[in-house]
DNA sequence: CTCTTTCCTTATCATTTGATAACAAAAGGG
DNA sequence: CCCTTTTGTTATCAAATGATAAGGAAAGAG
């Protein structure tokens, strides 16, 4: 296999899945939530909870802005910390209700565009597609890798 | 198909495209580059000749902000400008010599990372992956969908 | 030859973001 | 009981980014 012609292929192939996660979560009802913001908030949707020091390696961020970033978000009422019973440094970070609500709503969104998207897919090419994205998470996109 | 886990799968799999991505693309020499310019000279590498609107639509800039940061580009001689014969208002844009000499540089680390990344995968499983990415592409990565 | 549209520019401003220093309190290890 | 590490905070600053207004010059349409 040309190994030349594969790594092109990869960065076309990620440029594509940049683009349609672009389509699929634009011009969405943010009100005040600035992109970092939205991102730590979809993070803390999808693990929570999950601490100040988790989201701060996963969203590639320092800790005082993390901590500055969730600060405004807990003065917008979008999440809630609270102090770990084990480890009283640690806090656990989730959504608050009306966090909870937003995120609902938004992902409703996107997983609504996401079906206009493969609307026409057949149930055949469904699973062709599940198939390939088990595929790739376990050979190429394994985020356990190299876990330092 | 479960719709619902289907499409937390796919959350899932960007999420994990976008973590890989940052893994072969983090602590490159990028000098006095920003994210944002280097996301622009990296398009320009892949598609150039480029025109401005180009950069403006695919980077998701504003025109003002676009014109911008090329001219910080141009100014420290990483790319080119020059007016199109057939449309004096367009301009194609490269990469200069230097520019260029900087992202082959870059993509040749990238390269480099990627490859320790696949190292252990035999020659089967390649093909796996190229077939799958096929598969994505085609079905569900198609950035020629509703183009407006 | 106008009028409109396309492509691009310059200027300006507020906000967001990233980086750093300095600090504090809990936990863990000898 | 120290000493170090982990976890998080506050404050401050500069830089990067996004948004908008205003304009100019070429192309295209009538």
């Amino acid at each position: 296999m040309d190994q030349e012609a594969f790594f092109r292929k990869l960065v076309d192939f990620t440029a594509a899945v940049h683009q349609v996660k672009h389509e699929l979560t634009k011009d969405l009802p943010l009100g005040s939530v600035t992109p970092v913001q939205y991102g730590i908030l979809e993070y803390i949707a999808v693990h929570q909870p999950v601490t100040l020091s988790e989201i701060s390696d996963c969203q590639h961020m320092s800790m005082p802005n993390t901590s500055r970033e969730l600060k405004k978000l807990t003065e917008k009422n979008l999440c809630e910390k609270s102090i770990a019973a084990e480890d009283q440094r640690k806090q656990y970070i989730r959504l608050s209700p009306e966090g909870q609500r937003m995120m609902d709503d938004i992902f409703r969104r996107i997983h609504s565009r996401f079906e206009e998207r493969i609307r026409t897919v057949p149930e055949e090419g469904l699973k062709a597609i599940d198939r390939a994205m088990d595929v790739l998470r376990a050979q190429l996109f394994d985020t356990s890798y190299a876990k330092k």
